[in-house]
DNA sequence: GTTATTGCAAAGAATTTGCATAATC
DNA sequence: GATTATGCAAATTCTTTGCAATAAC
């Protein structure tokens, strides 16, 4: 077995420290570039770039997560307790959800394929609960996460 | 609450045929650019818009299932019975498990959230059989869907 | 002072789209 | 025959990368 190399960043800048900061203080699971507006805020002079190789870099050190959410484009979670994920088909928006019975692990192997399962993620779809009330018009609350592709997956 | 629209092809067309026809025969879970390479060795002038036009319908349809296994490319699976899958984290190749827990389902609402849980998708990263012994090499199978990125998902 | 990291801009990869042509109903 | 779907190519979107300048150690 390969093991998984950790590229740990080397030196402290203040573009990743404010990154992180940033991340860390949100639950709303931005994209690349909602942090780039977010961060710009700070940071003027940051570019898109750095943003990107600062995200991979924390979520290679398991700092952050990487969520992926199906649909585009990747989102991260400055949360790296475990736990899942559902996403609005109608707006986009990426919530927590907690309370799901526990799955393969680590260690595990799925029996019928022989895989070694390391880790798991699942990511319910369902409807936030603006979009249960006004469908699709993407509510008004203070996220910087609204918009994003509707899933076409089943 | 707004009802997801669902756009069914409104003529048979012989490019959607073998596309469905070649998808369902794979249990490789393979990509768009994969199948449009099967796909021309029987259609040898089709066009990779249309295998990607056709897929979207499809997939739109419920007649498959898009995967978006997380790290770039989208995936699909002919096959539409509830399962969830199994990614290599050094190959890229794409499993099924069948074993999984119950999970909430349609309907549900997640307490914490408010959502209303429509559909669920578990997904493990793990190292395939021939990754185990052999590692990051890729193996020798005769799959379509070897190659992709490695995750740095948590 | 050395070297990792940045900002910038250009390249890359995956997917989508406009439009004339071809095929289906 | 009307209109949808195709093939082709260009456009978009998201992400990565090369390189000189800058900042951290």
């Amino acid at each position: 077995m390969r093991s998984l190399k950790i590229t740990l960043p080397q030196r402290n800048t203040r573009q990743r420290d404010v990154i992180l900061q940033e991340l860390c203080r949100l639950t709303s699971h931005p994209t690349a570039t909602d942090l780039y507006d977010i961060v710009r805020r700070r940071l003027p002079r940051i570019s898109l770039g750095t943003v990107y190789r600062n995200l991979d870099q924390l979520a290679e050190a398991g700092m952050i997560r990487r969520l992926e959410a199906g649909g585009g484009q990747a989102r991260f979670d400055g949360n790296i307790e475990p736990h899942h994920h559902v996403r609005c088909i109608h707006c986009g928006r990426v919530g927590d959800v907690h309370d799901v019975p526990t799955l393969p692990g680590a260690g595990d192997v799925a029996a019928a394929d022989g895989y070694e399962i390391i880790s798991c993620r699942v990511e319910f779809l369902g409807v936030c609960p603006e979009c249960r009330e006004e469908p699709a018009s993407g509510g008004g609350r203070d996220r910087v996460d609204r918009g994003g592709r509707m899933s076409r997956d089943g």
